[in-house]
DNA sequence: TTGAAAGCGATACCAT
DNA sequence: ATGGTATCGCTTTCAA
């Protein structure tokens, strides 16, 4: 590590020789004077059972001094069940948005008494041993964000004991629950919109970046079902998030012949729109702009960019999908379509 | 849920009305005609015993057969260990810079056979109970970035069984090892950089944001400290995260005698930056501004952002100190300075 | 009001 | 080469 490394002088070199073992609850016992059951009635708060208050506080005093702290894979084996929500980290670059959507969400479910816990697995496509991986945890719900869920990977995990999963992605998966995530819908919006004021030569960015074809791929179709039987065309623009390569595509701009472009998102499209302007191109005399996701970002630029309002589902209502479908999980899965998309049309368009 | 919902038509409603109990290694046993030792030995590749292959394979057989997947708790529980690495999920709004340090940072964990798993419970400022909560789950490692874990937090998880607890923040917690952000070295800078070009009335967003004020604080300490002694002052610009609030700023501009503004971050900086060109003001000519974190957007602007630079320690590094922590939890803490803060000059300073 | 003991699922020692 | 069994930490039923 090439950084300034400094060691702390004062070390009890001795004290952790020998690391005391982690205490348990037989040591409070112990030490309280009392049997490992009053232990766990008092640090409970066991209803069904009376205990003394000279007792409890004996207990207590015990448990904090020893620093006692209950174990929770000891717990959950006994208990069978845990309230554990296992949420596997994304496998594409998170976005501002999305990022918000997650902690609302976890602040939610935790309101819930849920545990979230996000696994540092991904799910590669159609993956059964990330699956599997997540199934050892037992978490009473699984939410995956993305595809790479299939149809096995839903059923091993209810087999092994997961009573809601969910999936958060623009397909729905065989026996979870989904949240549609319907990016054909952006691009629809921004294809209509475009064509709606004039132009025919559409063209949209599909980012060189890996693992964004998940969503880069459906706005792409949503453009062209957009203008599907009408004159317009519509030409596809594979653009790295970098000035370099949008020089390069402003370069070759009017050989393309085109007149407007969706530009997968706003921060692709200010990156477009700036390499255009740097090109001397017109903002939307020459070449009309629209992004996705409503950043403030886009308020900022001049043109202000035009934009593909997206509304994700809030952490809240979510949160109750979850926990409805933990305490019913015989239910047949909920489909939710839970993309709202609007064009918000400001002046780069 | 204010969304389209759709019933999955098809739904074997019988499938699920006694949900079969989980697979265990008995089931996998009984299937095989084995014993569950046997059955463990096969599952594990236990070198030190050897079992005929015939066997081996039947096991194999009815485990998938059955779907079986072990049980993380009750592995652990006998194990006495895990290899689960904690970490809270920040309490602060993440920009980009810190998301992808963190998806390298499970990665290389990753690589190393340590299972990441983000805690939803975020550290209230010196929160046992969060602290507490944590431990429960009897982490190998824990990673906590920003501050909120006091000296007594970290005295909980390691009695609790955490080898190493490491923080992610401005300051040193004792007991612990430390990542030191120091963004008082970032503000120091920005601050030196303005004086340097001769500006002598500097003005420092401060994000009205929640959570922020562990950065901002210290980058607000650190431009202070790097004009003390000169005839230069500075000036605290509290500012909200939306355009409303810039505008209002800007147009006490004037009024406020600044020829120079470190802008917090480089989102910040393009906020106001438009703000005060709406204004009328001329950047630099009227107003320097320069941001924090140089991103790809402080490029696009027009004039070119100036920025400070931070550099993070990478994944791989601190995935190392985690492991090595690990293997040696006897070991003094290391304190590490990892914000490589460094200016870059544009066109906006 | 409190304690003894069974049992959750997996593993590893010690027999056979 | 395989099986019996004690054990990890905790909860809960049943007895006292």
């Amino acid at each position: 590590m090439p950084y300034v490394m400094v060691q702390i002088p004062k070390t009890p070199a001795a004290a952790s020789l020998t690391p005391r073992p982690v205490p348990t609850s037989t040591d409070v016992a112990r030490l309280a004077g009392v049997s490992r059951a009053t232990v766990s009635y008092v640090l409970n708060n066991t209803g069904a059972v009376r205990i003394s208050e000279a007792t409890r506080r004996r207990v207590h005093e015990a448990a904090r001094e020893l620093g006692y702290v209950p174990h929770a894979a000891a717990r959950s084996l006994r208990a069978g069940h845990s309230r554990m929500v296992l949420m596997p980290a994304p496998a594409f670059p998170v976005g501002p948005l999305y990022n918000q959507f997650l902690t609302e969400l976890q602040w939610a479910l935790g309101r819930l008494d849920y545990t979230v816990v996000q696994h540092g697995t991904a799910a590669g496509p159609h993956d059964d041993d990330a699956a599997r991986a997540w199934a050892e945890l037992r978490p009473v719900a699984v939410l995956v964000p993305g595809s790479g869920l299939g149809p096995r990977g839903v059923e091993l995990l209810k087999r092994s004991g997961a009573r809601a999963v969910v999936t958060l992605a623009p397909e729905a998966v065989e026996g979870a629950h989904a949240l549609l995530m319907d990016h054909e819908a952006v691009g629809h919006c921004a294809g209509r919109h475009l064509h709606d004021r004039g132009h025919r030569r559409i063209g949209v960015v599909v980012p060189a970046e890996a693992g964004l074809e998940v969503f880069s791929a459906p706005r792409l179709r949503g453009v062209r079902r957009a203008v599907a039987d009408t004159d317009a065309t519509v030409t596809e623009l594979p653009l790295a998030y970098d000035e370099r390569d949008a020089a390069r595509l402003a370069a070759r701009w009017a050989s393309l012949g085109l007149d407007a472009v969706f530009a997968y998102n706003d921060e692709y499209a200010m990156l477009l729109m700036r390499a255009l302007q740097d090109a001397g191109l017109d903002i939307p005399g020459d070449a009309a702009v629209i992004g996705a996701d409503d950043l403030m970002l886009g308020r900022l630029l001049r043109p202000r960019l035009s934009t593909v309002h997206l509304e994700l589902p809030s952490g809240r209502d979510l949160a109750a999908l979850v926990d409805r479908a933990v305490h019913d999980p015989g239910a047949p899965p909920e489909l939710h379509t839970v993309l709202g998309a609007r064009v918000v049309h400001r002046e780069s368009s």
